[in-house]
DNA sequence: TCAAAAGTGTTCCGAATACACCCATGA
DNA sequence: TCATGGGTGTATTCGGAACACTTTTGA
């Protein structure tokens, strides 16, 4: 089974992460254009090397903190990724993270950097052909992404600290891709009592709506909607 | 973000596989005892290096393989661990994955190899002090398998390809640690429509069982069985 | 007074739960 | 005939789904 810890040469280890946010009532995920071959010039998701003093979540945050300009977001690990072939310069294992960033943050400028040219956000609909085996970590990623959005509270980083029922079903119209009740939803979240109330909005030329907040302790996993094609 | 290939140095990757099977009507978990440091003589989830020519399932098979003599088992990928001080020898990332194995897979000799002196099922209620973060692992896996109980059809994987209901129900019984309702458990089963008759057991000193056995399309996820503490 | 979005209640249906007795067989 | 596990039905409760109108505000 093991033998002496240098007998086998390291593979490369990297860490890539998929950044959703949605924007323009879409569903959309950062890429970056590559400067370098392989795959120079083709849309890529963005990520890097492991340093050696960081962990991988570090190295993650790192990474989206270049790209992005953003911290303290919705950030979970996803699956690793590790064909021997799936990177044409060697061997390349990648621990591949999803991130969830609200639109105000996503606001701020993107920037581009060394190795890349360019960087944007594109809807989940209209994708570009992807670098590597990106396309099959996006796939998974997105997949994760519903599966979150069905069984946890991931919904709410993508809104500011008080929102109202409306802005999340509205999240939830744009990520499953379907209507949904306004009074079986609204009834549907206040069951669940992770909500508590905020006050309310003002300045809106209509009639005002309530706004709330997610409680501090919730369990991890509640199952918010059960969704059906 | 990206610097030329070799820029960087790399960090070790090993895969860990926690092995579950159910067997005295407890959960068990395969462990080994290190011969050599670090952990010396403490028990560890059985793992190894990943070779630069095979892939992190290849390496996990590989590994079940050499541990346990068993091949066509039930296996996924569970996290990846990447703490930078996880392993006193140097930067050490590790892919677990956890597998389910039957009884009579199981019931085959286990073996010890050149890192490892002895090789043991351990109930999951009695477990020694492991290695590394290999209780961090271990607890993951547990919840993973509770999840995949529920939501999908692995218990199947413990069982032969003909079972009776009792048997199913009996798995279930030791995974949640709580007794379900015979008429309830098994309507409920039934109503899924993933099971079809498989004949009758003979040769029991009793009213002899229906068999079924797992109908071959299913999807990947099945709500088996809603379970409340 | 109008436009815009907020807010609200009831009926129906299907699934989950609780619960106890008879059946088929070999020993 | 007995011991052993196999097999079965009904009433109740709870949550999900369908469905349309009134309210509040600023412009």
């Amino acid at each position: 089974m093991e033998k002496k810890f240098d007998d086998y040469p390291h593979p490369a280890v990297t860490v890539d992460v998929v950044i959703f946010t949605v924007k323009d009532k879409e569903l959309k995920v950062l890429l970056v254009k590559r400067k370098n071959e392989p795959f120079k010039n083709k849309w890529a998701i963005p990520g890097g090397f492991v340093r050696m003093n960081e962990s991988l979540e570090e190295a993650t945050k790192r990474e989206l903190f270049e790209e992005t300009g953003v911290k303290d977001v919705y950030l979970e690990q996803l699956y690793s990724f590790g064909e021997v072939d799936r990177d044409p310069r060697g061997r390349v294992i990648t621990i591949a993270y999803f991130a969830l960033i609200s639109l105000e943050k996503a606001a701020q400028k993107l920037r581009a950097t060394t190795d890349v040219s360019e960087v944007a956000w594109f809807p989940i609909s209209k994708l570009p052909e992807l670098a590597f085996d990106h396309a099959k970590i996006l796939e998974y990623a997105k997949k994760r992404l519903r599966w979150k959005f069905e069984y946890t509270t991931v919904a709410f980083s993508l809104l500011d600290k008080k929102f109202t029922l409306s802005e999340v079903q509205k999240i939830y119209e744009i990520i499953f891709q379907k209507k949904f009740d306004k009074r079986n939803f609204r009834k549907k979240l206040l069951s669940l009592n992770i909500l508590e109330s905020a006050g309310k909005e003002k300045e809106v030329s209509h009639r005002p709506p309530q706004l709330f907040s997610l409680k501090k302790k919730i369990g991890e996993i509640v199952e918010i909607l059960k969704v059906q094609d």
